[in-house]
DNA sequence: TACGATACATAGACTCTATATGTATGTCAA
DNA sequence: TTGACATACATATAGAGTCTATGTATCGTA
């Protein structure tokens, strides 16, 4: 689906401003990025996890272990004060991106 | 200054959406972007040409070389039909991804 | 002659996703 | 009781690609 210099690019902010609203679990997190997304973006456990350890290594992240309403086992993530710097940093530099590409787009039909 | 993932998800989409636009040179194209970005991008030659490279090799543009008005040797990209249809794909994954995050910002400041 | 801008090229260290594979467990239907 | 599915987290490796460094080349200006 999506190239992976795309999902590289857009996995940390999206997760930051996911967990801006509020703590959240993997499964969850990969839920509604696909709601999110129309159906389109499918996140996989296998790359969501590694990211979430990588986050929790910079301290952007912290994680504590939870169970659901049924019993089963989940960690839950949440937003570190590094990682709402992070989140603004990771918004900024997409506007900026955003806006050439836009900018070029806008070009193509005038 | 931006995250290698953002400058890796977003040098094609740039280079395919400029060459759009008429056929360029390398530093002709480190130029503009720096320009379309007030600056904040600055793209090294040593970031480009590789990815100019790889384009052509995958067959999204072609190569001439040319001469400046000085003289100067100078190596002409432009679209390759390939090259269009891959800019459309870009956009539309670009948008895709565009839109979740600005949804989750703006759900910010509600 | 030296410097800066212009112009293109390539190699290696390092990072990281896709893919694969693994373990675990709760619910539901047969 | 068993099997399937959804739920839930984890980790390793191949392969791709940027950053950084370094290289060569050449035109204009001081």
């Amino acid at each position: 689906m999506l190239r992976k210099e795309l999902v590289a690019a857009s996995a940390e902010p999206l997760i930051l401003s996911l967990l801006a609203k509020g703590e959240s679990y993997g499964y969850a997190i990969i839920q509604e990025v696909k709601e999110r997304s129309g159906g389109k973006l499918n996140w996989t456990d296998g790359m969501l996890y590694p990211v979430l350890h990588r986050m929790e290594n910079r301290g952007l992240i912290k994680a504590r272990w939870g169970e659901s309403e049924t019993g089963r086992k989940r960690k839950y993530y949440s937003l570190k004060k590094d990682g709402k710097t992070a989140m603004a940093k990771h918004h900024e530099h997409w506007m900026l991106v955003h806006s050439v590409l836009a900018g070029l787009k806008k070009e193509q039909y005038v």
